[in-house]
DNA sequence: AATTAACACGCAAACGTTTGCGGTAACGAT
DNA sequence: ATCGTTACCGCAAACGTTTGCGTGTTAATT
């Protein structure tokens, strides 16, 4: 097929008799051109369909409009949230995006970091492989183009992190349970050391130690993939306990979810015998019965105010590299599976 | 901040004492070039963090190695998953993606398609907004650059176009149903013409003729926009008849998920009062109670094969513009909401 | 009438890469 | 000694755009 070719700013010039500067700046609405030539210039460039030549454009100026974006995982529902406002907001600023996945694998990480600083991106958004430990690749990155982190971020990174108020957002969650009267509360976390994970933890500690309740390590449940199976092993745990807890406080509605299914099916009263909360606000929160009380993260928002930060940078280069931690507000979503009657 | 310029082929050059030809040709291994200057210009290359300027590149070639995608919502899990599986493909084969949504705005769509030609994209693939009727800007398009629609397709455009087997899908959902010793089986589907819904009615319709089951119009839903609250207001409408159905075949999981949670309201029992069978092996459907059967649709294969097509044609132009079908498979999977015990 | 200032436009270089063409050296064959 | 061949390499143009600088015209000021 013999696909047409773009029109030149040099087609124009010829049309209209003038020269190629002449054409670029009546475009770019050059104060040293006239109106009428402006007018002219113009008008013939839509008839002609004219649209300049990123290339060329990119070329010149050493800008390519666009930004780039990395995520361990796009088909998480949380992800593609913020995803979606990032296109949005992007968009609205006059770029473009570029989306790849690290599949949580962090040589992966690396190298589409290094292919996205060649392809010539603006920036970089970037939300962190687990177990990221290797930060030489984000760090060389850092002295080419602005990176700001989001949602998983390392301190070991000198940039803009944009995250949700995790501690406070568990302690919220647990302080919500002791509200109901609960005393002995579970929680369900990941073994190594992610960022979220510590965290919520830490607010989880905090809550039981404001209320003056008791730790107690027995209830205090790791696992390898925070999942829906993990959730119903650790239930099946828990329900194997003498001394069973009243509450789960679980670090994903997934293993909330899985908790839930494990309980329903020894007809445990929820929330009565057993309250529930997760943390996310996945769909599956509602479609579950009993609806689950889950932590609402506002993906949008963070996507967003990634977004912004990151083009702050971009167009006004800072010297410095420091962290700077932005805190997004989360609120807690009562349902169901911990709603007092 | 001082961002670091990336090196270039005229920086290597003068550093080795070679022509820049040389070092360009060295590096993309052609024959003129002796195997000890390859050598060396490569070795150099590599310790200056040489990396091509994909500009440049792109300017003199014309070709950027990057795809286009539209979607109507990447945070469909459908739609994610497709993504994930392109964004794959593309990177093996050596290309980029950029990723924009239509929000099932037409407008925005048609607008979409313009910027990503005015980009530069080698490609597009596309999944049509809801009620595209306008296909000109497609159809401009199509003269320009290859464009491969999936999913949501439509035969007003002629190129490549890869769909699952809606129709025998819907088929096979129905004739499993009547394998159940169903008789009387509604459906709820889409009001307007969407490609996807006509084509599951009519395999719904070609099932109950080929069983002999008479086709009964007041059990044959529509709505609007076919989601979980519409599934539960079609749900109380069949349930409010007297000749109740014996099962429910939806055209979309959130639909199905929707009557289940109406008729689990009302302690219809699934399956032996009422079955149902949704469309789209949503995550969802093995959260709700009971679990949904339901159709799966292999996203990412269809993800894979866009690319594929679309690569192909991008690296061999054909002259023809013709509309070519491809069909992926779908399965039936079976669970509770349908299980004959 | 001469000088100046403002205005409108053109020339040409530059961005980094690829590539057709031409050139040089070395070497074997005549 | 000359020719032809091969192996390597450099020159320069081209891709489309922006932009500093130069230039010519006109109108206003002295």
């Amino acid at each position: 097929m013999n696909r047409k070719r773009n029109t030149t700013l040099k087609e124009l010039a010829k049309e209209l008799g003038l020269s190629i500067s002449t054409v670029s700046r009546a475009l770019n609405d050059h104060p040293d051109i006239s109106t009428e030539t402006k007018e002219s210039v113009k008008i013939l460039a839509a008839q002609m369909h004219y649209v300049p030549n990123m290339f060329a454009k990119g070329f010149r100026s050493q800008k390519t409009n666009i930004i780039g974006v990395i995520v361990s995982n796009i088909t998480h529902l949380f992800t593609s949230t913020i995803l979606k406002s990032i296109l949005e907001e992007a968009e609205i600023r006059g770029y473009r995006v570029i989306i790849s996945e690290s599949n949580n694998n962090e040589a992966k990480q690396s190298e589409m970091l290094t292919t996205m600083s060649q392809f010539g991106v603006d920036g970089v958004l970037m939300s962190l492989a687990r177990k990221t430990t290797y930060v030489d690749d984000a760090l060389r990155i850092l002295n080419r183009m602005p990176l700001v982190l989001f949602d998983k971020v390392s301190s070991k990174i000198p940039c803009t992190q944009i995250v949700i108020n995790e501690e406070e957002a568990a302690f919220n969650a647990v302080e919500h349970l002791i509200g109901l009267g609960k005393k002995r509360i579970a929680i369900m976390k990941e073994t190594e050391n992610s960022y979220n994970s510590e965290k919520r933890y830490a607010g989880y500690l905090r809550a039981l130690n404001q209320y003056g309740l008791p730790v107690d390590e027995k209830i205090i449940l790791s696992t390898e993939d925070i999942s829906l199976v993990q959730g119903k092993r650790l239930a099946n745990i828990l329900l194997s306990m003498k001394n069973r807890p009243d509450a789960i406080f679980a670090i994903t509605d997934n293993a909330a979810i899985g908790a839930i299914k494990a309980l329903n099916k020894f007809k445990i009263k929820i929330p009565e015998e057993i309250a529930v909360v997760g943390f996310s606000n996945s769909i599956n929160s509602t479609i579950i019965s009993p609806t689950l009380t889950t932590v609402d993260q506002p993906g949008d928002k963070i996507g967003r105010t990634a977004v912004k930060y990151l083009i702050e940078e971009i167009e006004n280069p800072k010297n410095d590299l420091l962290t700077k931690t932005v805190e997004i507000k989360t609120n807690l979503v009562v349902r169901d599976s911990s709603f007092k009657a």
